[in-house]
DNA sequence: CTTGCCTCTGACGTCAATGTCAGGTTTTAG
DNA sequence: CTAAAACCTGACATTGACGTCAGAGGCAAG
């Protein structure tokens, strides 16, 4: 498929998918006018590209950890686990500060309803 | 205190914290000569604003929600507790979603150890 | 063949939070 | 008193993942 339709498939803009590509995450194979052609595997690996990008690593990060992805290999086996181990230490630790912060604004949340519960109108069942 | 030494103690630099007064997320009392002052309130109220941000909240949303924890009145408080609502959502989402990588970071590594175990030598207990 | 859509490269624009620098005032320590 | 350190405003720089536009070429349908 050509790059409009792996785009739409991975659910991510086309200028996207060449940046990925600029950014050394992702090949393509040309066609004799340059046109880039990929499978259907790539459409996963762009839609897992995007959740890395999402999950806060930058493209550098997501660089090195590929390799790994495609190819497990002596060569780069034990750099890229630890990478991958400190990402996702990186990772746990985000998501328990989110965690953190979803309890703070439910807290929040509670204080507020139940100051307009007293004061404004009669109590509601909490959702 | 002066700004400095709010910064320091909430962790973020100066230049943050005077933005965050410039997108009205913090105020200050000015001393005769200008310069800032801050009661020990402020601290938290910072390192607050700084795991809102890093929960991937902008500054305009912030903005919107600080109202309420601030004072809950009226006027605020059914708009702002559906702002809340709607950011406690987006937020619930974003965790699903990085537990979701994790787990896929975890399969991966499992994966890689498997291969380099299998490949390269005797098997370890694992972590 | 032409019309319309897709693609190409290259370059500049954007946005948000923050860094950084300049030029000047204020506060603090010795 | 004086030098260092901290503060002020204002402005421009940066970073990263894109958006967007220009100008040119590719490709299927009628």
């Amino acid at each position: 498929m050509r790059i409009g339709e792996l785009a739409a498939r991975a659910g991510v803009s086309v200028r996207s998918v060449r940046y990925y590509e600029e950014q050394g995450l992702l090949s393509s194979v040309r066609s004799g006018s340059g046109q880039r052609h990929y499978t259907d595997e790539e459409v996963e690996r762009v839609a897992f590209i995007q959740r890395l990008y999402s999950a806060g690593l930058s493209s550098r990060t997501i660089a090195e950890l590929l390799p790994c992805v495609d190819s497990p290999s002596e060569e780069h086996s034990e750099a890229a686990l630890e990478r991958m181990a400190q990402e996702r230490d990186r990772l746990s630790a985000h998501i328990d500060d989110l965690v953190r912060t979803r309890d703070t604004l439910d807290k929040l949340m509670d204080t507020a309803r139940e100051y307009r519960d007293r004061h404004f109108r009669a109590p509601v069942p909490q959702d």
